[in-house]
DNA sequence: CTACTTGCAAATGCTTTGCAGGAGA
DNA sequence: TCTCCTGCAAAGCATTTGCAAGTAG
C-alpha cells in the first residue's frame, strides 16, 4: 500500500514533517502511524483505540491531531459522523473511497492511470469557470457494501 | 435550482414524503424547507439560525432530522466538520461540490449530461469488483476559491 | 536544562432527548 | 380527541484542554 521501500522509510519522512512544526516523533506517535500504515482502510478513534489499547482516548486524540498538522494524515468523513484517518496520499496510491450507508465502512478502491486522468479533465472542467484552484479531489461512491446487500 | 415548476409543487412533495413517515409539514420545517430551496449552496446550523432565529435550536436540529429521514433533505459533510444540509437530489439538479479549504465555503457545481455519463461509467468500474451496490456518488473538488487566492 | 509529551480528570460544545403544553386533522 | 409537534431545560457524547509529571535532546 506504501508508495515507500520500507517501513524505516515512511516513519523517516513521518518524523521530518513533524520536525517542520516542532514535534517529536515518539513512540505512541510511532504506533498509531504503524496502525494507519498497515490498514487498507481508514480507521476512526474506536478503531484505534481497539487496536493500541495503551493509548489514551486523549493523547490518541492528540496524536491524530498533530499528525494530521504535520500533514502526515487525511481526515475523513464518512456517512457516519465518527471521523476517520488514513495517510496522506503522500504516503499511499491516490485512492478513492465507497462508503457503506449502512455500516458506515469504507473501503479503498484504487483507480487505473486512465480513469485517473479522465477525472483530473473533469475537474478542470468544474473549476475553470468558477475561479477555483484545485488542490485535490475525492470521488465516494455511495451505496451498500457486499456484506450489507443480504 | 428546482426542478419544479414553483414553490408549490415543491411543498406538495415534501409533504407526501413527510406523510409516509406519519410526519406533518408544520410552519417551522416549512420554514427550513423554503430557506434551503432559497439557497444555492448548502447550509449548516448555524446558517439556519441566523436566517430561522425564531426557530430554537433544538427543533431546528429536529426539523433537519426528520426532513432527513423522510428523504428531503441531503446531509453533508465539508472540510471543516460542520453538517451541511440541502435539499436531496430529487429536488435538485444533480450536481458537485467545490470545498474551499481556507473559508469552508461550499460552491455547488452542475455537470453537463456528458460528463455524469462518464462518472456513471466510472463509479461502476469502480465498485463491480467489489460487489458494492452504489446508489449515488459525489466528486468532491477540494482546494480555493476564487476569494481566498488573494 | 528547556521544550515538547502524555495521562488524568475536568471542561467544551454540538447534538439529542424528556417532558409538558400546543397544534393539526 | 388522538397523535404529532415544539420549546425549554437537562442530558449525552465525541472531542478538547488544563495541569503536573515524564521524557527527549
Amino acid at each position: 500500500m506504501q508508495t515507500f521501500d520500507s517501513v524505516e522509510d515512511l516513519h523517516e519522512f513521518v518524523e521530518v514533517l513533524l520536525r517542520r512544526i516542532d514535534q517529536r516523533y515518539t513512540a505512541g506517535r510511532r504506533a498509531v502511524v504503524e496502525l494507519l500504515a498497515s490498514s487498507d482502510h481508514p480507521l476512526s478513534i474506536s478503531d484505534i483505540e481497539i487496536r493500541t489499547p495503551t493509548i489514551p482516548r486523549s493523547s490518541a486524540y492528540r496524536h491524530l491531531s498533530d499528525l494530521h498538522r504535520a500533514g502526515v494524515l487525511r481526515r475523513i468523513t464518512a456517512s457516519d459522523e465518527f471521523a476517520r484517518f488514513e495517510l496522506a496520499e503522500d504516503f499511499l496510491h491516490h485512492h478513492h473511497h465507497l462508503l457503506c450507508s449502512s455500516c458506515g465502512r469504507v473501503i479503498d478502491v484504487t483507480p487505473t492511470a486512465s480513469f485517473e486522468r479522465t477525472v483530473a479533465r473533469m475537474v478542470h472542467e468544474l473549476t475553470d469557470e468558477q475561479g477555483f484552484l484545485a488542490t485535490s479531489h475525492a470521488l465516494d461512491v455511495i451505496g451498500h457494501c457486499a456484506s450489507c446487500q443480504n
